[in-house]
DNA sequence: TCTTCATATGAAGAATGTTTCATTCAAATA
DNA sequence: TATTTGAATGAAACATTCTTCATATGAAGA
């Protein structure tokens, strides 16, 4: 890095394309869903499968990109890879989201991916 | 609705649900690009055209569903449509995404949408 | 009302991303 | 070392999302 002033540009510049790969990283019901999973405790791919109900393949492709990111962590142990989220990232940021759900998506009215708003319309 | 533990249920399991629609709509280099010139100053459609340099009829695209998750506001204002973004969301948000960016992608090493990390490797 | 400027919308082709199936790899244990 | 178990990988089919082009809408002014 040259100096300071290049280090403020490229964040700066950056901004968009880094928020791209972190959001797209996220922006995957599996890849949630696994979040969600670890977000009670660090589990195998095995344990992962179980928990959320999807093909092995499918939750090891998912995971790659969560790692890729520093979503999650993976160890070695025996036999078993044990997947651990990294709570540092991942709870502020859906603090951030439920935050604007309550205020701005209370109703589910003005959302655009409408699934989860008829979950909310239960009242 | 009916009661608290329904309510803790709903967001419970809402949350992936919900974070795909939020994250979707995060998920694309134009509507970045969008929310990134809006965080200087409120503007038109004619004036995001010219500040990100893109086609008008990509901006509107675009724009649609930046409103519908609550990420930017519309106002009318004579011929004109203002758009105004959400700074409450957005700021956290961003400063969320810029705090892992530098702990775990400092270098763009394990990233990945590459795409960015070229900018950063200019030491 | 006719025209113009600002913006939105629809639809089709192009580009990306996801899912599945078959296969491979790697560690543990017999 | 052969076998078994846990997990990753590659490639093709499938699905979703983007981009572009043409057109429509709607407000303001002539």
């Amino acid at each position: 890095m040259k100096n300071v002033s290049d280090k403020v540009m490229m964040v700066k510049q950056g901004i968009t394309n880094l928020c791209y790969g972190f959001f797209s990283t996220l922006a995957n019901p599996t890849r949630l869903a696994i979040i969600e999973t670890l977000s009670e405790r660090p589990m195998s791919v095995t344990e992962i499968v179980e928990s959320i109900g999807q093909e092995q393949s499918m939750v090891s492709h998912n995971l790659r990109p969560l790692v890729q990111c520093n979503f999650v962590q993976v160890r070695r142990e025996g036999k078993h890879r044990i997947y651990t989220l990294n709570q540092e990232t991942i709870e502020p940021l859906l603090e951030t989201v439920q935050n604007h759900f309550e205020k701005y998506c209370g109703n589910g009215v003005n959302c655009p991916h409408r699934d989860w708003s008829e979950t909310s319309s239960m009242e």
